[in-house]
RNA sequence: GCAGGGAUAGCAAAGCCUGGCCAAAUGCGGUGGGUUUAGGGCCCAUUCCCGUAGGGGUUCGUGAGUUCAAAUCUCACUCCCUGCACCA
């Protein structure tokens, strides 16, 4: 067994103490590697590794291949978790105290000191860091820092007044899940159940009351079935109000009143029974079509308005609804002829006219009664899919199209209004226990990525990046155009104050776009003495613009004027290429905000260079979550599986987009090839060097074949078919080579320094380990990625392995099929004759794959000596495919002394076997010897 | 709804961009065998159907199309997953 522990402390503190991975500028091509920070809510767990391990990999691999890589970390603290978090433990609740015991916080008391939002975030900032040092991260911590960090701030705010200058910058009003009861802005972590309030828009359509200067509100999802109203529905139990909208009197259901008026600028007038509205009619605005009121059991008077327009034609709660109440006092009277059709439906069923009808018939449940709540979803879905106006100013025109036009046309007209909901399907509650509503906030600064110029710009340059993987070059792009405004501030939090709006901070996203341009000057900056308000404005157009020059500027700012022009050689020198990692679900916000903003904020020449994404990871198949309660602290997954064990599963063993599948299983099947390259190694000290032979020609051809192809995978981060090759491969070559009884010390060692050179950017300690013990002093981790050596890659070596094993393979296959035969039952092969294909098939093989034409070489004048029969008939079992034929690189001769050299090998491989023979086709006289082609030899068995 | 991704053998998953060496990698599971074999591990064989000689047949969500040739390209359809605003 490996002692991984001892091996990782060993060389982990080996490499501090060589400062291995401390970079600076030098004559070399620089690359800056960064990943998104952490946000230091919690520990860091192993399903972080695959981000951070993956842009490990790729500084390593860069710093084999001769770049001068920096590869820097930082911490998040910005915006409200951490504070959401702090105050649950002071509130003592017991489920969050539950999640950091699982989370390997046990220490009551600081599990007490935690409703410190800043004790929180440092003791999980210290903790994330040593699971970083623990996973062999190559990252220079001399410039670590937090979003909090004063220094920073000077950054974000130098940001804010240059999307401020380029006007960028917009003011707006914004819906917001919001909680009455402590009067501010809800998201996911403040809410009951960590559930995120989702807000969806209706239309409110405007009908009047005809007897009186009031509207009935009806919200609705389909404006444009308004052509169909046969009449309106309202709860007849519920309390109505009649609300003051800015001089427009409305009504609506009393709890829609109490919920809308954090929506809307809106006073109660007077209140009113549902009963009473009963007796009134309303306009339809869409046609002044004069429609009773009826009492519908349906109406939730807590969902948007409580009023309702009935389309009994298309919708089914409508069309249930009206039947209902055939009979009653409010008997409708209506004929199918007064249900109004508005849309051409895509059912083809004829049982009725009414869409409505036909999709409650085709949710017909057993009891005769209706799914309606089925019908409706699939009648909105054809509808909108495939439905056409009948009537109105749209006709012939496409619902979605159609819905979209009718609703602004209503709201400009004055006929209607939007409303917002919190859409959730339950309820969402506050943690305080208020229910959450939607809350308009007023003056919201935003972003605009939805300005034009600056989408045109980002649009044609995401094209130009290196983006890994590539389909992600695809999402970003739809990211990038789909993106409109972004706030920009919001009122808690920890973070920025807003230049512009002091009492706000800035959105925790939009803090840390820029950011990695800091990691250039951090660690100078802090051991320069400067102090935060140095870092003005001027500063940073002389560190990205190289405006001005050092001296003014040090002059203006008090910054040492070596300092600066360091500063700036930082900057300027590591900016130029950067290469930024994250998982796939920061694509759609941070990503592209990233792009966004050094767009708008630096030179052409520090833009993005390259973008790599990577998946998430599964924990036994289950997505990793805190609710779920499966998440593994890095710090104990490495405890239990070893560094190298853990980066090998995260960062190659799956492909970059997919998902990484984790489970103890593939630990210890990574484990046990650790072990067995180890044991490799061990038994080195046992063989001698010796004349090569062929097998050890296949092994240094395997070697560098896998060099070259794996370097070319990595350098398309096609990571998992390059380690498949280099890991997996490597082994199953080693066994191959030591079966076929290759045992040259030279050889095995050659194979094996250039495997684990290979290996040590994924598994770092123990590359570390193996390189010393085969006798190198130096560290693996500063070693040159092997080149191949193409002169050793040999087809026909490897080839003549291939048609050996396929060889062996078809006889093991003969040999079962033909013991079903009567004849040879009770019996069992004796021998084997194995008749190898003539020269002449050889040539006429090479020949047809020249030609592609059994003609052609039929009557090439070199094969006029062989038959024209057997001739043909070998060429027609080739012809087929003749398009597919590999190329051969070896001769019969060739093919002869393989096998015949490997009779041992063969009969080791077929039990039973007491002899193996050799022949070449023109030599035996067996009658199945015309049936030998190159790779596939004839095989005779003999029984007894 | 909008956007992105997906549907492959018992399961998971590769292949699809760049059509033909694809009955389709790999892993798990199943079956049989081996290993002085408690268990586990490891090793070998086998795991769509048929087959009395290494062969043949039918497959890659559904339907159509392009092509000498389609898991791979085009179109339509059905279903599934993920994200969607203050939340990192």
């Amino acid at each position: 067994m490996i002692d991984h522990k001892s091996i990782q402390s060993k060389w982990l503190s080996e490499w501090e103490k060589a400062k291995l991975f401390e970079s600076d500028i030098n004559e070399r091509e620089g690359i800056l590697v960064t990943a998104a920070f952490p946000y230091v809510d919690m520990p860091l767990h192993i399903g972080h590794l695959r981000t951070y391990g993956t842009a490990d990999f790729y500084a390593r691999y860069k710093r084999m291949r001769g770049f001068n890589v920096l590869y820097p970390m930082a911490f998040h603290k910005t915006g409200t978790p951490i504070l959401a978090i702090s105050k649950r433990i002071a509130a003592n609740e017991p489920d969050i105290i539950d999640v950091l015991k699982k989370l390997g916080v046990e220490d009551t008391e600081v599990i007490k000191k935690m409703s410190d939002p800043y004790f929180l975030a440092d003791y999980f900032e210290k903790i994330t860091e040593e699971g970083m040092r623990g996973a062999g991260f190559s990252i220079d911590w001399r410039r670590k820092f937090d979003s909090i960090n004063p220094f920073f701030s000077k950054m974000v705010e130098w940001q804010f007044s240059k999307l401020n200058e380029k006007k960028l910058l917009v003011t707006g009003e914004h819906p917001v899940g919001w909680c009455p009861n402590e009067g501010n802005a809800v998201g996911q972590h403040d809410t009951k159940g960590d559930v995120q309030p989702e807000i969806s828009k209706l239309v409110a359509i405007k009908f009047k009351d005809s007897g009186s200067d009031k509207y009935f509100a009806c919200a609705t999802y389909r404006p444009e079935t308004v052509y169909g109203v046969t009449n309106l529905f309202i709860n007849p139990k519920a309390q109505y109000v009649i609300a003051d909208m800015d001089g427009t009197k409305v009504y609506m259901s009393k709890d829609a009143f109490e919920i809308l008026k954090y929506q809307f600028d809106m006073n109660l007038v007077s209140e009113i029974n549902g009963e009473e509205l009963l007796a009134k009619k309303a306009i339809n605005p869409i046609n002044g079509k004069e429609v009773p009121i009826f009492p519908g059991s349906f109406v939730k008077p807590d969902f948007a308005t409580g009023v309702v327009m009935s389309v009994p034609s298309h919708a089914p709660f409508d069309y249930e609804e009206l039947e209902k109440l055939k009979g009653s006092n409010y008997d409708t009277g209506l004929k199918y002829e007064d249900y109004i059709r508005c849309l051409e439906t895509p059912d083809e069923s004829k049982s009725t006219d009414i869409p409505a009808l036909q999709y409650l018939n085709s949710k017909k449940k057993d009891d005769g009664s209706y799914d309606v709540e089925a019908a409706t979803k699939d009648i909105y879905r054809d509808e909108l899919r495939r439905g056409t106006m009948l009537v109105g100013d749209y006709k012939g025109k496409g619902v979605s199209e159609a819905r979209e036009s009718i609703s602004k046309d209503l709201i400009s007209d004055g006929n209607a209004f939007e409303v917002n909901i919190i859409s959730n399907e339950e309820p969402v509650y506050c943690r305080c226990g208020a229910r959450v509503v939607v809350h308009t906030v007023k003056n919201q600064w935003f972003i605009n990525y939805g300005e034009k110029e600056w989408k045109e710009e980002a649009k044609s340059y995401v094209p130009e990046m290196l983006i890994y993987p590539e389909k992600t070059r695809n999402a970003l792009l739809a990211a990038v155009d789909w993106i409109d405004l972004r706030a920009a501030e919001r009122a808690q939090g920890l973070g920025t104050k807003f230049p512009f709006d002091q009492d706000h901070i800035i959105e925790s996203l939009s803090d840390s776009t820029i950011y990695p341009m800091f990691y250039t000057i951090s660690n100078i900056i802090f051991s320069s003495g400067a102090k935060p308000e140095q870092l003005s404005g001027e500063f940073f157009d002389y560190l990205v613009y190289g405006k001005l020059d050092a001296n003014e500027v040090s002059k203006s700012t008090g910054i040492d004027y070596e300092v600066l022009k360091k500063c700036r050689d930082s900057f300027s020198y590591w900016y130029k290429f950067t290469s930024r990692h994250s998982a796939s679900d920061l694509v759609f916000n941070h990503l592209t905000m990233y792009i966004y903003n050094h767009l708008a904020i630096f030179p052409e020449e520090y833009w993005p260079k390259q973008i790599v994404v990577n998946g998430l990871v599964n924990n036994e198949g289950v997505k990793m979550s805190k609710s779920l309660g499966n998440v593994i602290p890095i710090l104990k997954g490495i405890e239990l599986y070893g560094a190298d064990t853990l980066r090998f599963i995260e960062i190659v063993n799956s492909d970059l987009d997919q998902v990484a599948e984790f489970s103890t299983e593939s630990v210890n099947s990574v484990n046990q090839k650790i072990e067995y390259i180890y044991s490799v190694l061990s038994k080195i000290k046992g063989m001698s060097a010796g004349e090569l032979r062929p097998i050890d020609f296949w092994l240094y051809s395997k070697l560098n074949r896998k060099i070259r192809d794996a370097t070319d995978m990595v350098e398309k981060f096609n990571l998992r078919d390059a380690y498949i090759s280099i890991f997996y491969g490597s082994v199953n070559e080693l066994r191959y080579y030591f079966e076929r009884g290759g045992s040259n010390s030279i050889v095995v060692n050659d194979f094996m320094s250039k495997v684990i050179l290979m290996l040590s950017p994924v598994m770092p300690y123990n590359s570390e380990e193996l390189w010393h013990m085969i006798g190198n002093d130096t560290f693996v981790s500063k070693q040159q990625w092997p080149e191949p050596e193409e002169n050793l890659i040999d087809d026909s070596v490897e080839q003549l392995e291939d048609m050996l094993n396929s060889t062996i393979e078809d006889i093991s296959n003969t040999i079962k099929l033909t013991s079903k035969i009567d004849a040879n039952k009770g019996k069992s092969v004796k021998s084997v004759k194995i008749i190898v294909a003539d020269d002449w098939k050889f040539k006429a093989y090479e020949k047809l794959r020249e030609y592609k034409s059994m003609s052609k070489v039929i009557n090439l004048p070199e094969f006029s000596t062989i038959s024209k029969e057997s001739l043909s008939k070998y060429l027609s079992s080739l012809i087929k495919n003749v398009n597919s034929l590999p190329d051969l690189q070896y001769s019969s001769e060739d093919e002869y002394n393989a096998l015949d050299s490997s009779k041992d090998y063969i009969k080791s491989k077929l039990n039973g076997l007491s002899e193996v023979s050799v022949k070449r086709e023109g030599e035996s006289d067996s009658d199945r010897a015309f049936r030998a082609s190159p790779t596939s030899p004839a095989i005779i068995l003999e029984w007894n």
